[in-house]
DNA sequence: GTAGGGTTAG
C-alpha cells in the first residue's frame, strides 16, 4: 500500500477521486485492482478540474451549463464532487428548476461528498419546497455524511424564508448535537436571523450570549430585532457595546429610530455616524429621508435632497432615494416637489408609484391620483397592497364611491390581492364619508374579516362628519372594547353628542375619561419660519415670547373676516358654554395662533406652512380659507389625516375632510 | 454562506 501525506489525502478527499480505502462506492463497484493515479495524473486532473469550475463560474445560460457539462462527462470528471458541486450551484444561481436537471446530476454521483448535498439543500432552501431540503438532509445524515456549517446556514435560512421556527428549532438541535455547529459564527449569526425574522426575541437573544465570538453581524441582527420591536433603549444598549460600527449598523440605529417615530433621534445618529468617518449608502439615505418626512420641514427636506445628490444617489439613478423623497415631500406639503422628483426618476418601481398616489390622495388630488394609477397598470408595474390603500383612498377624499368600489373590486380579480382589513377600513371611510352609513355599518357586518379599531374608528369618524349619534355609538361601544384607552375616540363621540346638543351624554362621556384616568392629547400646531426654525403652539398658549402680540394680530385678523362675511363656527366648541365663551375658545385654537404668528413674521410670497397634531376643526378651516383670499397668501395645513392648501378662499379637500 | 431600506386607512 503507497502511503500517502495528509496533504495529499485532502486533495485526493477534496477532488473526490474515487480511492477505495476513503470512500465506499455503492454501486457500480469499483475494480480494487486498478492501479492508483500517479501524482503527476493527479495534478493534471486538479488542473483541469480548476479550469472547468472557473467556466462553470462565468455561465450565464442553461445552454452553456450544459455545454461544459458534457465536457465534464468526457473528461471522466462526472463523479467529482468538488465540479458537481460548482455545476449544482451555478444551476442555483440561474433559478434552474433543481428538480429538472441538478436533481439529476446528484443522483448520478456514486459518492457525494457533504459539500454536493449541501448545494442540492440549498438549492431547494432557496427555491422551496422546504421539505425536500430537509428530506435531502436525512438523507445524508442515512448516509452517515457529516454536514457543515454551511448545510445548516442554508436550512436555518429556508426556515427563516417560510417563517417555520418549529422546524428552525430542530435544525438548531441538531446543530448541537452533531458538533459544535452552532459555535460557529455563521451558524450562529444565522440562528439569531431565524429568531428575529420567526419573531422569537428571546430565544436569539440566547443564542447570541452563548456565542463564544460575537462579531458586527450578531450584533446588528440583534439591534434590528430590538428596534423591530419598538425597543430602542435595548437597540441603543447592544449598539454602544459594539466596539466596531460599520455602515449596516449605524444605518440599523438610524432606521430604528425613524421607524420608531423618533425623528430628530434618527437624524442625530446620522450625524453621529458621519461624524465617525462611516460611509452613507441608498439605504442610510431612505431612512434619514424617512426621518425628514416625519419632520414635515421643508428646511431638513431639501437639506437632505441636496445630501443626497452630492453623495451621488440622486432620485434620477437611485429608485430607493427617489421613492422616499417622493414621499417626504408629499408629506412636507408640496405635492409639487415629489411629482417633480417622480418626474426626474429613470426607474420607476411599486415603491415609487404607490408614495406618489398616496401623495396625490393625501393632498386631494384624487384624479392625478386615479390617472397614476392607471397608468401604471398599462407600464405594467404591478399594483400592491399598499397601492390600492393609495387610491382607494383618494377616492374616498374626493366622494368617489362608484369608482372606489370599482377599484376596490379589482383588487382580487385583476390582481390577485386579497383585501386586508385596510382595504375594508378605506370602504368604510369611502361610504361612512359619502354619508352611506347605514350601507357602511352592513359591509361590516358582512365583511369576511373580523373588524378592527380602524373599521369602527373610520365609522365613528364618518358619524362625526354627518352628526349621526346613533350610528355613533354602536361603532362607540365596539372601539371602547378594542382600544379601551383611546382617548380619541372618546373626544370624538363627545363631540358627536354636543354637535347634537345632548349636553348630558358629553358630559357621561367625559366623565368615562375621567374615571380611566385618560389624558387628551394636547393640541399641538407647528409652524416653520423663513429660516427653516420650527414654532410650537399649544391650545391657549401664553409661553411664545411674543403671545401678545400673537393674539392681537389674530383678532384684528378675524375683525377684517368678519367684515368679509366669516361667522364662527360654534360647534367647533364642544362645550355647553355661552356663544360668547365659545367664540373665545375657538380663538385659542393652536393652528390659528400659528397662523398669527406666521403672518406676523413671515414675507408676503412666502407659502405658510402649519402642521397640526390632531384633526383641524371646522372653524379653523373656515379662518385658514378665508384668511388664504383675505392676506393673498397660500397656507398648508397639515393635520393627522391629510393636507389642506388653501388658495383664494379655496381648500384643496373641497371642504370635504 | 451570516446583519441595514423606501409606500398603509379612522
Amino acid at each position: 500500500m503507497v502511503s500517502l501525506s495528509k496533504k495529499l489525502i485532502k486533495t485526493l478527499r477534496r477532488s473526490a477521486i474515487l480511492i477505495p480505502q476513503f470512500y465506499e462506492p455503492k454501486a457500480p463497484a469499483l475494480d480494487l485492482h486498478e492501479p492508483f493515479i500517479p501524482v503527476s495524473k493527479l495534478q493534471e486532473t486538479k488542473l483541469l478540474e480548476a479550469q472547468l469550475v472557473s467556466i462553470l463560474d462565468s455561465c450565464i445560460s442553461l445552454t452553456e451549463i450544459k455545454r461544459v457539462h458534457a465536457r465534464i462527462i468526457r473528461k471522466g470528471l462526472d463523479q467529482c464532487s468538488f465540479v458537481v458541486t460548482k455545476l449544482v450551484r451555478v444551476l442555483c444561481k440561474l433559478n434552474t428548476p433543481i428538480d429538472t436537471y441538478a436533481r439529476l446530476i446528484f443522483s448520478q454521483v456514486y459518492c457525494p461528498n457533504p459539500f454536493l448535498y449541501t448545494a442540492i439543500i440549498r438549492g431547494y432552501s432557496v427555491q422551496g419546497p422546504l421539505e425536500k431540503a430537509v428530506f435531502l438532509y436525512g438523507q445524508m445524515r442515512r448516509d452517515d455524511i457529516l454536514p457543515v456549517s454551511f448545510t445548516f446556514t442554508a436550512l436555518l435560512k429556508a426556515c427563516t424564508g417560510v417563517l417555520h421556527v418549529d422546524l428552525g428549532r430542530q435544525i438548531h438541535g441538531q446543530s448541537l448535537k452533531i458538533g459544535g455547529f452552532v459555535q460557529d459564527l455563521f451558524v450562529g449569526n444565522t440562528l439569531i436571523d431565524m429568531y428575529v425574522k420567526c419573531g422569537c426575541l428571546d430565544f436569539a437573544r440566547r443564542v447570541f450570549d452563548e456565542l463564544p465570538t460575537r462579531d458586527v453581524i450578531s450584533f446588528t441582527a440583534l439591534i434590528v430585532a430590538y428596534a423591530k420591536s419598538g425597543d430602542m433603549v435595548a437597540a441603543s444598549d447592544l449598539f454602544d457595546r459594539l466596539p466596531a460600527k460599520d455602515m449596516v449598523a449605524w444605518t440599523a440605529m438610524v432606521t430604528g429610530f425613524a421607524q420608531n417615530a423618533q425623528p430628530k433621534e434618527a437624524l442625530e445618529y446620522f450625524e453621529k455616524m458621519q461624524n465617525s468617518g462611516v460611509n452613507t449608502d441608498e439605504v442610510t439615505l431612505s431612512s434619514v429621508i424617512s426621518a425628514c418626512a416625519q419632520l414635515g420641514a421643508i428646511k431638513y427636506a431639501n437639506w437632505v435632497r441636496d445630501f443626497a445628490e452630492r453623495s451621488g444617489f440622486g432620485p434620477t439613478d437611485n429608485v430607493l432615494v427617489g421613492s422616499a423623497l417622493i414621499d417626504m415631500y408629499s408629506k412636507c406639503g408640496s405635492v409639487e416637489d415629489a411629482f417633480k422628483v417622480f418626474e426626474s426618476m429613470k426607474d420607476r418601481n411599486v415603491f415609487s408609484y404607490s408614495s406618489m398616489i398616496g401623495g396625490f390622495s393625501m393632498h386631494g388630488c384624487a384624479r392625478e391620483a386615479i390617472e397614476l394609477f392607471e397608468k401604471m397598470m398599462k407600464v405594467e408595474v404591478k399594483p400592491n397592497k399598499v397601492t390600492f390603500v393609495g387610491v382607494l383612498a383618494a377616492c374616498s377624499h374626493a366622494g368617489l364611491v362608484e369608482q372606489g368600489q370599482h377599484f376596490f373590486g379589482m383588487m382580487e380579480n385583476g390582481c390577485g390581492i386579497k383585501p386586508s382589513v385596510d382595504h375594508y377600513t378605506c370602504m368604510i371611510d369611502l361610504l361612512g364619508r359619502a354619508g352611506r352609513l347605514e350601507e357602511a355599518l352592513e359591509l361590516i357586518q358582512t365583511m369576511p374579516i373580523e373588524p378592527n379599531g380602524s373599521i369602527w374608528g373610520a365609522l365613528l369618524g364618518a358619524c362625526r362628519i354627518h352628526r349621526n349619534p346613533k350610528v355613533a355609538e354602536i361603532a362607540a361601544k365596539q372601539l371602547f372594547q378594542l382600544e379601551p384607552d383611546g382617548i380619541g375616540n372618546y373626544v370624538l363621540l363627545s363631540h358627536i353628542y354636543a354637535s347634537a346638543g345632548r349636553w348630558e351624554d358629553v358630559s357621561r362621556v367625559r366623565k368615562l375619561i375621567r374615571a380611566k384616568r385618560l389624558i387628551k392629547t394636547p393640541s399641538l400646531s407647528m409652524v416653520e419660519d423663513e429660516n427653516g426654525g420650527l414654532h410650537n403652539f399649544y391650545s391657549d398658549d401664553t409661553i411664545h415670547p411674543e403671545s401678545k402680540l400673537i393674539k392681537q394680530t389674530l383678532q384684528d385678523l378675524l375683525k377684517r373676516l368678519k367684515v368679509h362675511g366669516y361667522q364662527p363656527i360654534l360647534s367647533s366648541a364642544p362645550y355647553d358654554v355661552s356663544d360668547e365663551e365659545k367664540e373665545r375658545i375657538l380663538l385659542t385654537h393652536s393652528e390659528k395662533l400659528a397662523l398669527a404668528y406666521s403672518l406676523l413674521t413671515t414675507s408676503a410670497n412666502c407659502v405658510i406652512r402649519i402642521i397640526k397634531n390632531l384633526r383641524i376643526c371646522e372653524d379653523c378651516h373656515s379662518v385658514m380659507s378665508r384668511a388664504s383670499q383675505l392676506t393673498s397668501r397660500e397656507i398648508v395645513v397639515r393635520d393627522n389625516l391629510r393636507f389642506h392648501h388653501f388658495r383664494k378662499g379655496i381648500c384643496s379637500c373641497g371642504d370635504f375632510w
